[in-house]
DNA sequence: CATTATAGCGAACGAGCGGTCGCATGTCAA
DNA sequence: TTGACATGCGACCGCTCGTTCGCTATAATG
């Protein structure tokens, strides 16, 4: 009688969710995997469909606490260096918590059946990164760090190649290492062009 | 009897399964909406899975075809703004086309799940236009049209936002104008930052 | 101690799944 | 005309799905 078994379920669900997918994935497996009758679920969760609109709960106020308020802005770095280590930290955050490598996963394949999916999916891959390094940018452009160009479109031109690694890693995480090195190699590129001498 | 039943059944498999996945698909609705019933389709397809199978041999003939050969190649523009108009022209076909754009949600959907849909999906999604616009980019060096930088990483750096902008659109097909529109604005600044004056 | 709520279990249910079968029909070669 | 083959159909099969049910054991409440 475990008390966190709700918590257990989200967490297996999650996993396996984002691995076949909502249509893919049957109750008896997952409870199975947590050692749990398949009936059992039902005493925390009204159906299958519940599920899934919890974790989307989870999703959203997850996004929430990391992009959605301005006080969880970065730090405006003092130097390129200092950029391009704050950019390989966020990256490797990202891509080695399983948890969020998880969510990216289910917003991919959920994306086009379900509008929630849908909506995340568009901020998780693009606006919300993209907002935040608008602000990084026009902070750097003040402190002289960067060119002045319009920060929007540098964040945009920053941030979706390093999406578009990070979707590469989640596909195939045996290349994580070199998707790391492509990352940083990405940024340094970025700031020898942006940046001012 | 009509002849093209075996084709029709492909075009209605990658319709559906590119908006509910492979599992979220089923044989009566499959059929019925071509209006043919369950069990004919079994006379052009073994199981649902050949049907897969055949949509992956597909996808894979027509990468080598858009991408595989250096025939295929497009030329090298012969000024900034050619660039500009080549790439939006190429953007246009790859978000319109119905057939184009069911290839690439199906890939986005099953990618986890399927090896070769794995495979195909770096390469639709990031190696296959990184090589086209290596070449691309080169040769515009060559010209002297772009200052002289690792073409390879240019690619990236143009080629990965383009597929940002591409998936966006997949997801939310409302914004195409929208997402056109970036893509020009992007490809121009891109070519204001490494072009040569 | 008695009672109630909580959280687990296996059995079973109806629906829907992928797939098979036997039969009907149209086409075409002999 | 006949026989063979290709293509269609609806009925049906076995299985798996999400879900429900009745029951038990433990924990909390008084």
């Amino acid at each position: 009688m475990a008390k966190g078994t709700k918590e257990r379920i989200l967490t297996a669900a999650l996993e396996m969710f984002s691995q076949y997918g909502y249509a893919g994935t049957n109750i008896r497996e997952l409870t199975a995997s947590l050692g749990l009758g398949k009936s059992s679920m039902y005493r925390h969760f009204e159906s299958k469909e519940e599920i899934w609109n919890a974790l989307l709960d989870e999703m959203t106020v997850y996004y929430e606490n990391r992009f959605g308020s301005p006080e969880h802005l970065p730090p405006v770095p003092d130097s390129l260096e200092e950029f391009v280590a704050m950019t390989k930290h966020m990256a490797e955050i990202t891509i080695r918590d399983g948890k969020i490598v998880m969510t990216r996963k289910l917003l991919t394949i959920e994306q086009f059946r379900d509008d929630r999916a849908r909506d995340l999916a568009t901020k998780h891959f693009l606006t919300g990164l993209e907002d935040m390094f608008t602000y990084v940018f026009a902070g750097m452009m003040e402190k002289e760090l960067l060119r002045r160009e319009d920060p929007g479109m540098l964040a945009f031109a920053y941030t979706a190649p390093v999406t578009v690694l990070i979707h590469l890693c989640d596909r195939e995480p045996e290349r994580t290492d070199e998707v790391m090195e492509r990352i940083e190699a990405f940024s340094r590129h970025f700031m020898k062009i942006y940046g001012n001498k």
